[in-house]
DNA sequence: GAAACCAAACCTACTAGTCGGTAGTCTAAG
DNA sequence: CTTAGACTACCGACTAGTAGGTTTGGTTTC
């Protein structure tokens, strides 16, 4: 196998960048967690923004797939998106994932070296294919009521996606995000009886 | 006059943590935009927690003013929230202010010192108040159609507000923020006719 | 089957530079 | 004569990254 050690780094990457952000982590950090010694982690990955370009890379892997088993798993496009929202409120909820590695690197973004942030960007692209495919079947199929455009609708779910996944990290409660996140769904429900 | 170069010193501190976030910025990076030495910083702030305590609180009371003056400006509480988004949209497309301090630091939460956190939690809870306040009252005199409860309508407008802002940093256009502030105030509009 | 070789993985020990913070001095104004 | 504000010069701890040696496990060759 290529690189259970490897393997390993990029999961521990994974964790601190989530709670950390890009800068507020290192590989000494990493190090500690992997119990290896700091140069053995450059061996694997030479610099820290590669390490991170692979963490972001491996995430939206995780993503896409995901997307991908919700698309065959539902053929109620509603039902997709609502099985997204309700993914991250396990993880938030569940604490193995209390926020988006896209999302918050998002926000870092200036402070990002240039490799990193071209991951950034496809993970928002990523992102925003995916919900304007979903809602664009579900407003032809009619399980899905749009108020604007497919575009719009779009932006403003993941927006309101991260908003929530932020707010619950800085109150410190994923009550708010699992309110926000039904609001957000009912909204684009279509209207009962 | 009561430090003019503390004055100074907030505010460089000021745009430095709004591109930067609490980490990536430094004591050196201040001495530089202020043009004085690192040591003389620690004589107006002697620590980094401390001066970001100051910053957030300036920014804090900033926003109060801004909300306060919005209050007596309009009388319909729609057209108040309605600013209180176009204000933002200045900010970024101005670039002025291209990021909330305050949501930037509750995305950086886990990373920060207790006492910044604490004040990250004022400010979400000021503009928790602030939206409930508005919305209830737009809800009684019939200027704001609700969809579901007052709380939530206000955690949901919280969210997308900084939602939008980290979709608009992180993919580089204002517009994403303008077409997403403007989905979520038309959703709160009433129906027109 | 043993000796020789190889490459990957991991190590210790280091670099230059930055971090937040401190001690002590100089200067100007009240 | 005091004091606030700025300075120089430093501290120990930490940063990402490097140089170079050792261990490990597998493959080839005699």
């Amino acid at each position: 196998m290529q690189g259970e050690t490897a393997e390993r780094i990029l999961k521990a990457a994974n964790s601190l960048l989530i709670d950390r952000g890009y800068s507020a982590f290192s590989y000494a950090d990493i190090a500690e967690a992997v119990k290896i010694r700091k140069a053995s982690i450059h061996h694997h990955f030479p610099t820290k923004a590669g390490l991170v370009v692979a963490v972001l890379r491996a995430h939206r892997a995780r993503i896409a797939e995901g997307m991908e088993a919700l698309d065959l798993q539902f053929e109620n496009p509603l039902m997709r998106i609502k099985n997204y929202f309700k993914f991250w409120e396990g993880c938030i909820e569940g604490g193995t994932m209390s926020f988006c590695i896209g999302a918050l690197m998002g926000a870092e973004m200036p402070s990002l070296p240039e490799e990193v942030q071209s991951e950034v960007r496809l993970h928002f692209s990523m992102l925003t294919e995916w919900f304007e495919r979903s809602l664009k079947a579900g407003s032809k199929s009619r399980t899905i009521s749009l108020q604007g455009t497919v575009a719009t609708e779009a932006q403003t779910l993941i927006a309101t996606l991260h908003g929530a996944m932020l707010s619950a990290r800085a109150t410190g409660s994923p009550d708010v995000f699992r309110m926000v996140a039904h609001a957000a769904l009912n909204r684009i429900s279509p209207a009962k009886q």
